[in-house]
DNA sequence: TCTGCTCTTGACCATTTGATCAAGAATTAT
DNA sequence: ATAATTCTTGATCAAATGGTCAAGAGCAGA
């Protein structure tokens, strides 16, 4: 009878469905108030629970943190990772742009969470940046740089560019705030969307054709 | 006699001087560990100073909070409000866009102090942002749009492109953790400054011209 | 020097909060 | 059914933390 003391590896219904629960409330509670500003107490009472039940599937505080951000990080890439090199580039990089203001629109509170995780210095996800993260985007980078190359694109900085469509596309999410505040909470995405669409990608039309 | 317990309105030396050094530490500690994360403790030890004499300065850790916020929020606006109808387009916006880069370059903690304020539904500052800052905003919107009306500029959603250079510019302040873990932390500012003029500025170029 | 004001801090307090524990309820396996 | 395991929570703890207080040190003006 080896391991009689340690925790199920497989997950029961009850703890799929209490895992489920408590990511989702912590989601809103770190996305509303940052690690240290959230409360374990918050957390719980969103997900109709007490407090040392919640901390009976997540040991500490920060676990749940951790198991949040990776399981956003995961969705962060898959967009990118999509840019077919073989594809147009203006429609390539429309389709891109257009997927990362889609989840600006449809899952802010990610969005802000990632935010607040770098913005603090990224203490949880510091491997991620260099390893998966910076290797995706040296990729891409190669890519874009090869459509330049081609003549396809204007001349641009790959790197800065991919920095640029991450700046604009979440700042509709992690700045929403002053954008409502700005333009009257007229939640229209849709214009939005357009505005940046052109905005960053007008400037790259190849001089010649 | 009146007013004999009330504080003093005027200054003293020792007071410039302590608030000073207050505000400095706090700039720190807010910045890295935004202002539920952040404590009295770590501000009057960065301030060298015991925390019972920097809460005779500041009654409560939000007193030194909004303080902070006040006196960035000053300088926040002034790059824009500088920006001339009058003068040339591309130079106008270019001599923004510098400005808010050097910004990002020279005081990232301001920035993000801000950046997380605003993350977090902006409590402090509501008034800020739905009063002067959309005002001057509007303003200046109205001043890219005659630009566009004119035909000197290519036509272009004024808000969303002041909303653009806002996001780009400050990105490299705010998630400078994300930039140098792909970069290489070569804080080669100089040339992120021209690749972001050029991203933004190139699809600017109106078609007749 | 003396008087009154400003400045400084060690000690202390109340609250919040992350985490533990023991004991019982519910569920599952045999 | 019943034994074993999983699930749930009230009560509790220790540490962290924002803020207070009283008492003394320093300083300026008479």
């Amino acid at each position: 009878m080896p391991q009689s003391k340690t925790k199920p590896l497989v997950n029961t219904r009850i703890q799929a469905r209490n895992k489920e629960l408590i990511l989702n409330a912590a989601l809103d509670v770190f996305s509303a108030s940052g690690f240290r500003g959230a409360t374990v107490d918050q957390i719980a009472a969103k997900a109709d629970m007490s407090k040392p039940n919640l901390l009976y599937y997540f040991r500490r505080k920060e676990d749940i943190y951790v198991a949040l951000l990776e399981h956003t990080l995961t969705d962060w890439l898959k967009p990118l990772a999509e840019m077919n090199p073989a594809g147009d580039p203006f429609a390539e990089l429309a389709r891109y742009i257009t997927a990362k203001m889609d989840m600006s629109d449809a899952n802010p509170k990610a969005s802000r969470l990632f935010a607040n995780e770098i913005l603090h210095g990224a203490p949880m996800i510091e491997k991620f940046l260099k390893g998966p993260l910076k290797q995706l985007v040296t990729e891409k980078a190669h890519v874009i740089q090869s459509w330049v190359t081609a003549g396809k694109l204007a001349p641009v900085d790959p790197f800065h560019l991919i920095f640029a469509i991450w700046a604009v596309t979440q700042h509709y999410a992690d700045f929403s705030v002053q954008v409502d505040a700005i333009l009257g909470r007229q939640e229209n995405m849709k214009a939005a969307q357009k505005a940046v669409l052109e905005i960053l990608l007008r400037g790259l039309k190849p001089a010649t054709g």
